[in-house]
DNA sequence: ATGGGTCGATAGATAAACTCTATCAATATT
DNA sequence: AATATTGATAGAGTTTATCTATCGACCCAT
C-alpha cells in the first residue's frame, strides 16, 4: 500500500508515468496498475488522463498530501528503528542555494565527528527548487533564504545573515576603496548568478534601488565559475561575505564591503515540519542551532 | 506494509497471536509471518516471545507508536476521500461511560440530521477502557471524565458537568426532602455502579469524605439495571442529574439534589489528537462544541 | 514426574498478487 | 500525412501471501 503511495509522490514530481516509474524502479505498466489500484480502493479517479498526464483530480491532490505524510512517517519510522540498533547511520540529503554552499562544511564537519556513519548527498539548487525537493521528500533538509519565499509546512533554524561584498581586482576602478555603495557597484560590469537564483534577484533589486541597472557581463549558475573569472583580475562580482571569505582572497583580489544600503538576508536551515523528525534530520537541526550563534554577524 | 502494521496494533491490544489474528481476519500463521516480515525489514526483533507473547521490545514499542499514527492516517485518508465523493458516510464508533450514555442522543440526533448516511456504533465502557479503545483506534471518539484520568494524546471538548442526585421513592426516608447532604446519603442502602466504574469511585470518595462508607446493597455495570431497581420504589441510588432527568421521574420517584459538598465532575468528548481529524470525527467535534453551551449547568 | 492444554513457529500446498515484456490506441509533433 | 510520445492493456511468469496441518515448547494440574 505504502509503495503505491510512493507512486503518487513520484507522479507528482515527474508529471509523467514513464519517468515516475523509472524513479520508483518499476516499469510503466506496474506504476499505472498501482495508481489504478489506489483509484479502485478509493473509488475515485485520482489522476486526470487524456493520453498523457494532466494533473491530479481534487481527490488526487488530497491523496497526494496524505501520501507525503504517510510515506514520510514510514521512512522516519524505519530510520528511527535503525538508529536505535546501529546508532545514526544512513544518508543525509541536503540541498543548498549556491551562495550558501561554502558554509555547508561548517555543518557537515562537526556532524560527521559525532556521527561518523552518516553519509551526505548535497545538491546545489535554487531557493525554489530547495523547497520543492523538501515537499517531495527528496531531501531531508535545505539551506536557503528564510524570509523571502513563502515557506510552506517547514520549520526553520536561522543560520547567518548575508552581507554583500564587491569582489574585484585591487587595480580595477573602486579596487582601492574600503567601502563602496550600491550606486557605485552599479557602474561596474559584473559576473553574477543567473536570474533564476534568488541571490541574483536580490542583487538586481539592490542595484535598481540605488538607481543603477543590472547588466551583468557574465551569468552562471556556478559560484566556482564566477569566482574563477574574478580570480583572473579582469572581472568583478558581488558575493555574500561568507562565501567570499571561504573562497579566500589573494593579494590582488579584494572583497570590499558594500554599504548604503547595508543589505542583509537571513539564511537558514529548513526541514519538513513534522514531529518527530528523522533522527538524521534531528541531529542536523541540533548542529544548526549550535552553529548559528558562531556564524551570526 | 500498512496491513502488517495493523497486525502490530492488534497484537498490542490482544497480547495474543491467535486472537490478534482473528481480530485481523487472518489465521495465526499469517499474522506470525507478517510480524516476522516486519522484523526482517527493520532488522530488529519487535516482539519478545518465549512460546507465548511477552510484550514488545523497545524497538517494537516505537514501531507500535508509529503504527498507530500511520494506520490512523491511512484510515483518515480513505474516509476523507470517501467524504469528498459521497458526502459523510460510514460508521462513527463511540464509547461512553455509563452515566453519560443518556446524553449521547443529544449528540447523535442533530448529527444524524446533518449527515443521514453515517451509522453509529456506541459502546458502554469504563473511563479507562474508553481511553484504551481510543489509543487502539477501535473507536473514533469517547465520552468520559476529562479531569481525573491522565489524558494521553487526545483532544477534548468539555460537554457538561455532573451534579449528583439521590434517586429514591418519595415515601422512603429522605424521600420528602428538597436537598440532602452526602452525609445523609451515606446512611441509605444504595444501588451503585461496580467499582471498576469511575463514577462509583467518585461517589465512594464523596461518601467517605462525608464521614460515611460505601456499602451498596446492589452493584451493576448497567444503569438500566440500577434504574429499574429504583423504579420499584424499594431501592435508592445516586446518579448524575443528566441521566436522572433523561430516564424520567415518575410521581413516586424523586431525584433530590445532593449538596455539601456540591460535587461536580466535567464530562467531555475525547478524540485522538491528530491533524486533520477524520471528517466523521470532525463533524462530531463540531456538534459537541455546538451542544456544550446548552448542556452546561 | 506425567499428561492434557495452550501457544506460537514451521512445512507444504494453493491461491492471489505483482511485475515484466510486448503491443495497442490515442494524441502530439513535424 | 508521417512519426513520435504517452499511457492503457493483454498475457506469461514469478513472487508473495495465505491457508491447513502439525510440531515443539511451555504451563499447570493431577
Amino acid at each position: 500500500m505504502i509503495d503505491k503511495l510512493e507512486f503518487i509522490l513520484a507522479l507528482a514530481r515527474e508529471k509523467h508515468f514513464g519517468r515516475a516509474a523509472e524513479a520508483c524502479g518499476v516499469t510503466q505498466p506496474t506504476l499505472s496498475a498501482g495508481v489504478k489500484q489506489l483509484e479502485d480502493q478509493m473509488g475515485v479517479l485520482l489522476v486526470n488522463r487524456g493520453s498523457r498526464f494532466q494533473g491530479f483530480t481534487p481527490e488526487g491532490q488530497r491523496v497526494l498530501e496524505w501520501a507525503r505524510r504517510i510515506v514520510g512517517d514510514s521512512r522516519t519510522m524505519r530510520e528511527e528503528i535503525n538508529s536505535l540498533k546501529h546508532g545514526l547511520t544512513g544518508r543525509l540529503r541536503l540541498a543548498a542555494i549556491p551562495t550558501a554552499l561554502a558554509m555547508v562544511a561548517a555543518l557537515t564537519t562537526p556532524y560527521r565527528e559525532k556521527h561518523p556513519n552518516v553519509q551526505f548527498t548535497i545538491y546545489s539548487r535554487t531557493s525554489i527548487e530547495v523547497l520543492d525537493l523538501l515537499d517531495n521528500l527528496e531531501i531531508d533538509a535545505g539551506i536557503t533564504y528564510v524570509e523571502n519565499e513563502p515557506l510552506g509546512r517547514v520549520s526553520m533554524v536561522p543560520l547567518y545573515r548575508e552581507h554583500y561584498r564587491l569582489l574585484t581586482s585591487a587595480d580595477a576602478p573602486l579596487g582601492n576603496r574600503d567601502t563602496v555603495t550600491w550606486a557605485e557597484v552599479a557602474q561596474v560590469p559584473l559576473c553574477l548568478l543567473t536570474p533564476d537564483m534568488q541571490n541574483r534577484r536580490i542583487i538586481d533589486r539592490l542595484l535598481k534601488g540605488a538607481g543603477g541597472e543590472s547588466r551583468p557581463t557574465l551569468e552562471s549558475d556556478s559560484m566556482i565559475l564566477l569566482y574563477s573569472h574574478v580570480r583572473t583580475g579582469r572581472w568583478a562580482s558581488v558575493m555574500p561575505a561568507k562565501i567570499a571569505d571561504t573562497l579566500g582572497l589573494t593579494d590582488t583580489i579584494r572583497a570590499i564591503p558594500i554599504t548604503q544600503p547595508k543589505a542583509v538576508q537571513t539564511i537558514g536551515l529548513v526541514v519538513p515540519q513534522r514531529e518527530p523528525m528523522t533522527p538524521i534530520t534531528a541531529a542536523l537541526v541540533a548542529e544548526a542551532r549550535r552553529l548559528a550563534p558562531q556564524l551570526s554577524g
